[in-house]
DNA sequence: AGTCTTGTTCGACT
DNA sequence: CAGTCGAACAAGAC
């Protein structure tokens, strides 16, 4: 599940090798619905012949600009994508969705092995303007973040909100509310100003160290995050609570505990992340 | 072999 | 309008 340290992580690898200033020679789409609102005909055409101009990021997802085009490419990768890049001209694997071909001889690939991720040349703009703040930019104040806050409900919904903050996905949301000690089904309007404090600076130091371990990979089967040589990520051995429901709590020994909010699976340490000052509504 | 799980966004509902 | 909730996407694990 890339979330915005294993986007960051993969930007900056596209960046260092060299992407910049390639050309696209040729794009083979394999799979229709990778790509939103184009056909694949009309994809492959508008991609041929420009040349990649810059590689970044915005929350979860990857932006491509190319030289004198009027558009700019968006990609997100959900749950399984990933980009592999080599010079192997071989038949694509049975996950790969789009292949592009560039001009130094290199291939990029796009494996999915979900179908979950898209990449977006329309409405682009519209995507961009919807997501919220950037945690780990100036923006990302305090009081900003207390701004943010008001009216809402549970503060895990909140974190995983990309119109709050763009970036912050399951692993790093159960990771913040226990670094700062708060029980996930906790309201947002019992929080404490110290509360407030210590979620925001968790926010920053949980995403900072992802980015720190070059990501976080789980499991151990190839659909898991890896980098563009296939390489895993750092960060799943240092996680304190995401995925290791049973263990012990790396802070007071108690067995973390699993249960569902909002719909999604939620790891915590039922002591440490006390509920007791939750639910003043 | 059907059921459950998984993360995110979107559309529907309140 | 703003916030919350469920559906849909697809494939693998059980």
């Amino acid at each position: 599940m890339p979330e915005l340290p294993e986007i960051e992580t993969l930007v900056r690898e596209m960046q260092n090798i060299s992407l910049i200033g390639l050309k696209i020679v040729k794009v083979c789409v394999y799979w229709l619905r990778t790509i939103a609102e184009l056909t694949s005909e009309e994809f492959e055409n508008k991609l041929t012949h420009k040349i990649i101009e810059s590689i970044s990021r915005r929350g979860k997802w990857i932006i491509f600009t190319f030289a004198n085009a009027p558009f700019s490419l968006l990609i997100h990768l959900r749950m399984t994508g990933k980009f592999l890049l080599d010079s192997n001209n071989l038949e694509p694997t049975s996950h790969e969705r789009i292949r592009i071909y560039l001009n130094d001889g290199r291939i990029l690939h796009f494996i999915d092995q979900r179908k979950f991720a898209k990449w977006h040349l329309i409405n682009t703009d519209k995507i961009l303007n919807s997501l919220g703040i950037e945690p780990l930019s100036k923006e990302f104040s305090l009081k900003t973040f207390k701004q943010l806050l008001k009216g809402k409900r549970q503060i895990k919904p909140f974190l995983l909100d990309q119109h709050n903050l763009a970036g912050i996905g399951n692993i790093y949301a159960d990771e913040a509310l226990w670094m700062a000690r708060i029980h996930p089904l906790r309201t947002v309007n019992s929080l404490t100003d110290k509360e407030i404090e210590e979620l925001h600076y968790a926010i920053l130091t949980v995403l900072k160290k992802g980015i720190k371990n070059a990501g976080t990979s789980l499991g151990s089967t190839r659909a898991n995050y890896s980098n563009i040589k296939g390489q895993r990520g750092g960060n799943q051995n240092q996680l304190n609570v995401f995925r290791l429901t049973g263990s012990p709590c790396p802070r007071c020994q108690t067995s973390i505990k699993k249960i569902v909010v909002g719909q999604r699976g939620t790891h915590f340490c039922p002591n440490c992340q006390n509920e007791n000052l939750s639910y003043s509504m």
